[in-house]
DNA sequence: GTACAGATTGAG
DNA sequence: TCAATCTGTACT
């Protein structure tokens, strides 16, 4: 079953849509080359209230502004001016939530463990996404969206903790918004 | 205009 | 532990 995620999945809340990405398919055709790959690990931004969110009092720069658009497009923007970090947004029109991709799980290739998608720069550089994709409809674009191959990640195999790397966040930093498929060896951070 | 820090990573 | 090096923000 192969089946490409509609817009009404993403425009629900964000949390709710960052725990069912956990065992969706992200693809990515390039010309006849396709990667693909399951994804094991997000990150939910809550703005503008989150306050480790791009979109924090309710902001909008250059960068930031496709945060914003209804639920089903891409926000990617430059992370230290070398990784890009990829997010889908969620919710209708304005409101600026989207879910953080940080963890790939590419199809076995030998049995053998391939970290090419470990966390979120790794994931971009491995399928090649940058700047161009920055507003890409997931819901139509030819080149990279979502898919539901009816995999199933049941709540207990959910584990929830602390976002990464966002220490200046106050209070927020605790958020619980996290998600990676328990026991998987790929994730971020070995 | 300058200065500084960030949703990271891999090398040392 | 640190440097890579783009963007936004807070200053002068």
């Amino acid at each position: 079953m192969k089946k490409r995620l509609s817009r009404k999945f993403y425009k629900r809340p964000t949390l709710k849509v960052a725990k069912e990405l956990l065992g969706k398919y992200l693809v990515r055709q390039m010309g006849k080359k396709k990667l693909e790959g399951k994804i094991i690990e997000t990150e939910a931004y809550i703005g503008p209230q989150d306050r480790a969110s791009h979109a924090f009092g309710g902001k909008i720069t250059k960068r930031n502004k496709s945060k914003y658009l209804e639920g089903g497009h891409i926000y990617i923007f430059l992370c230290y001016g070398i990784h890009w970090q990829l997010n889908i947004t969620t919710e209708k029109v304005g409101k600026p939530e989207c879910v953080l991709i940080r963890a790939l799980e590419p199809p076995n290739q030998g049995a053998k463990l391939k970290r090419v998608a470990s966390g979120p720069g790794k994931l971009c550089r491995w399928m090649k996404l940058s700047h161009s994709f920055n507003e890409e409809d997931l819901t139509k674009s030819q080149r990279i969206w979502l898919e539901d191959r009816g995999v199933k990640i049941l709540p207990a195999q959910i584990i929830k903790t602390k976002r990464i790397g966002i220490e200046y966040a106050g209070a927020w930093k605790e958020k619980p918004w996290r998600f990676y498929v328990r026991g998987n060896p790929l994730v971020s951070r070995k």
